[in-house]
DNA sequence: ATCAACTGCATGCCTGGGCATGCATCAGTA
DNA sequence: TACTGATGCATGCCCAGGCATGCAGTTGAT
């Protein structure tokens, strides 16, 4: 239980830090945060994705992913087109624009991963915290836990 | 470098979501969310805590402490004494229901955080994340990476 | 075809945190 | 002692996200 206590305060800790770091470097050479990277790499991964369906991943609200598809669009990184299946919904792309930052955003962001992670962790042990936290992670996925409202 | 990409998804999104529902419970049950319930308990830890300890520990801005602390002395669970060695700062420390708080509080922590992880992962996975986040962890400490502002 | 219930999402209000500022105090030097 | 720089923290402004609401559109039953 102990160990269990211990594996939340250096799961939080280790994220903030990890976090704010890639943050900054992102934002100092690309001029946007880790949210937006987040949402600008899920984009160019899965074409034509909804609202809803990046909420759900990222386990954050519809109200806070459609706002920040908004900054998105301001900026020119992203686009929404309308949604021959369901007029209610748009279906969001990244522009050309868009595509471009991802790809140079993506090399930042591994640089400075590397930097952070290498030195304390073997090879084995990155294979081995991602392989847990997947596990985890699928898990509240699949039983719908820890989404914002309830 | 894909599993390091790896681990920073996992990381992040079982991190939101175990940080999300460990607060639903706390604020149901208790009335408070997982940030305060961390300052309460570092609190009950280290008493006379100063509001820069906090901050560094937590990987947070000094005025977010600051705030937050305003919050549990609003609510009788803290208070601020002066700090006979250096007039500047003030130690805060428990009140007598923030004791009891704390204490109470923490039963329902370690039970949904049981509830959230033990499914998902034997003993020696904890164990094994555990010690090598918190090296990763310990090493951003020691470097100063990850701190608000910079 | 009509209607009720539901879904998807945009928007407004409120809160919490980052950052900048300012004040009080401390530490070191002359 | 006087003075300069550094430190600790409270506070104000701003922004991002949670939650509630509202509306357009969809689905299913009759």
């Amino acid at each position: 239980m102990d160990r269990r206590r211990e594996l939340f305060d250096d799961l939080v800790r280790a994220e903030t830090r990890i976090y704010n770091a890639v943050g900054e470097r992102l934002r100092v050479e690309h001029g946007i945060v880790t949210s937006q990277f987040e949402l600008l790499r899920y984009l160019g991964a899965h074409a034509d994705a909804r609202v809803a369906d990046m909420a759900t991943v990222f386990a954050a609200g519809i109200g806070a992913v459609s706002k920040g598809v908004d900054r998105l669009e301001a900026r020119g990184w992203a686009a929404r087109v309308p949604n021959p299946a369901d007029r209610r919904s748009s279906l969001v792309r990244l522009t050309a624009s868009g595509t471009a930052l991802v790809a140079a955003a993506q090399r930042t962001f591994d640089e400075e991963l590397e930097r952070l992670i290498a030195p304390s962790l073997t090879e084995e042990q990155v294979d081995a915290v991602a392989g847990a936290l997947g596990a985890v992670r699928r898990a509240l996925e699949d039983a719908r836990i820890g989404l914002p409202i309830g």
